[in-house]
DNA sequence: CTGAGTGCAAACAGTTTGCATTACT
DNA sequence: AGTAATGCAAACTGTTTGCACTCAG
């Protein structure tokens, strides 16, 4: 079982939500994710392995542990919500996205996250989190 | 008329596209704005003004405008999709969206859009644009 | 045993689309 | 006159909600 699933699973229980079979299954299938997903996605994941869970449970997982901080959604306004798993280190990625096919990919840059660390003390917001999205065509889209 | 109305409008009749009233009223609505409406917002300023246009041909009208680039449009994931005037000579800003009350300001930094320059030479994707979002706590909602 | 969690289906909200009508060019 | 553009209403899509049932604590 990965790290994330581990904390994930103690942070539920110490937030005293019960460990019930189908959010569990959608936290492990969230712990196998390297990037997004969608809440269909992980729905097709479970419908494969024959433990099928309901969306709206599916949605309702993912709005827990969003509100815990576990997990990251992004909107990139091509349909559906965006889902990852947040890990606790601080650590953490930005998007590319394709305009033409809609591929994610993810990248990490040091020097972007200091550029709005800094940035997050001249404003006048509490600043809690941020994203970053570049778009443009992927390499295949461009080949 | 705004600049930004002006050239638009001027892109509109390069592009082959007719100069018709309703489209017309969108774009002098648009350009009025300061940062981010939704559609329903540009509705219900025309109301006001007597100028009803149709929910249909302004998601028509916006759709056409960022197609050709003059508007940006960006996903909060807060029910709907946030539109502006995007203007011409590159200079753009950002947006800071208040967790609590959903409000959304604006903000410019030259080392931050440095810092994404450099990065976007590094990836693999071409990239042709990128929203920054930073998350948190408004001025109003943190007293 | 008690209530958090679930699944289903119905409800919703934003957006898109088909089609008859209007109005630029 | 010809055709892009509009308005309306119906269709769609992703997400949320109400409710009876289930199961973890």
């Amino acid at each position: 079982m990965s790290d994330w699933v581990q904390r994930t699973s103690e942070t539920l229980e110490r937030a005293g939500y019960r460990a019930s079979g189908p959010r569990r299954a959608v936290v492990e299938v969230l712990g196998r994710q390297r990037c997004v997903v969608t809440a269909r996605d992980i729905a097709d994941v479970l419908r494969e392995e024959g433990r099928d869970v309901g969306l709206a449970t599916i949605y309702r997982a993912l709005d827990v542990l969003s509100r815990l901080g576990s997990v990251q959604r992004l909107d990139v306004g091509e349909g559906s919500a965006l889902y990852e798993p947040a890990h606790a280190n601080g650590e953490h990625h930005h998007h590319l996205v394709c305009d033409r096919c809609g591929d994610v990919s993810a990248f990490e840059d040091p020097q972007l996250e200091r550029a709005i660390g800094r940035l997050a003390q001249r404003v006048d917001y509490q600043v809690a989190g941020h994203d970053v999205v570049l778009r443009g065509a992927c390499p295949r889209c461009v080949a």
